[in-house]
DNA sequence: TTGCCATATACCTATATGGGTATACAATGC
DNA sequence: GCATTGTATACCCATATAGGTATATGGCAA
């Protein structure tokens, strides 16, 4: 079997770093597609496609205004992936080494606590 | 070109449902491979495969204990995908939602005081 | 040594890519 | 109508899969 399609879920659509850096650049607001042409510095249509597999996550929304076509940011397509690693910030949050730190400490204190069973 | 490495970065490494799923194993401690090929229903070489892929991006750590090899989490690899994708919180929180209603809000107010000028 | 267990690697194959280039299509202007 | 601009699509190609199967490697036991 070969690799997933891009356009299967978000994971896989954003894990190219242009797309990422097309969903950086319509954080501002809505771009027509040169916009972005520019912004990538990438030609045209490779762009084109990458809004594609991102138009296909649900991603990215489209608005067509004389003979441009404005693309804007549907960040909400990304949810599944925030609610998947935010599982894992406690391997590196400050804060919840703290917290882990006090809870050790509880533990601690309750162990001993406990001789008196 | 063809698609980047699975082990380019963590992106791409989690981008296949399956490493996320050993992720997600290995949360609760380290575990042997065997564990986790019981855990995800796939053949064994497959399994060897994907934790090679999460090594290679630092996601996962080995250690040897007789003749197994214990996997363990490493989660601070995954916190450039958790600092990317949390600036899009704001598309989906209400939290976020509020404070955008309160911020126009106060804008209305200050245009309405802007009339003395 | 012989064999068994746990794991990694070497192949194979079908498939989907991402960029390049040429072209089609749609809206607008002359 | 005809040219121009903005965008999408159709190709081509090199490449990297992910799973399958066979095999190699390393540790341990009899």
């Amino acid at each position: 079997m070969a690799r997933a399609a891009t356009t299967a879920d978000a994971f896989n659509a954003v894990a190219e770093p242009r797309r990422r850096e097309i969903l950086d650049g319509l954080a501002g607001g809505e771009r027509p597609v040169n916009d972005l042409v520019r912004l990538l510095g990438l030609a045209q249509p490779q762009v084109s496609k990458h809004l594609r597999v991102l138009r296909e996550v649900g991603a990215v929304e489209v608005r067509d205004e004389g003979r441009q076509r404005l693309y804007r940011l549907n960040g909400h397509a990304l949810k599944p992936i925030h609610d998947w690693v935010k599982n894992y910030e406690r391997s590196w949050s400050e804060r919840f080494d703290q917290m882990d730190a006090v809870l050790e400490e509880l533990k601690q204190t309750e162990a001993g606590d406990g001789n008196n069973e």
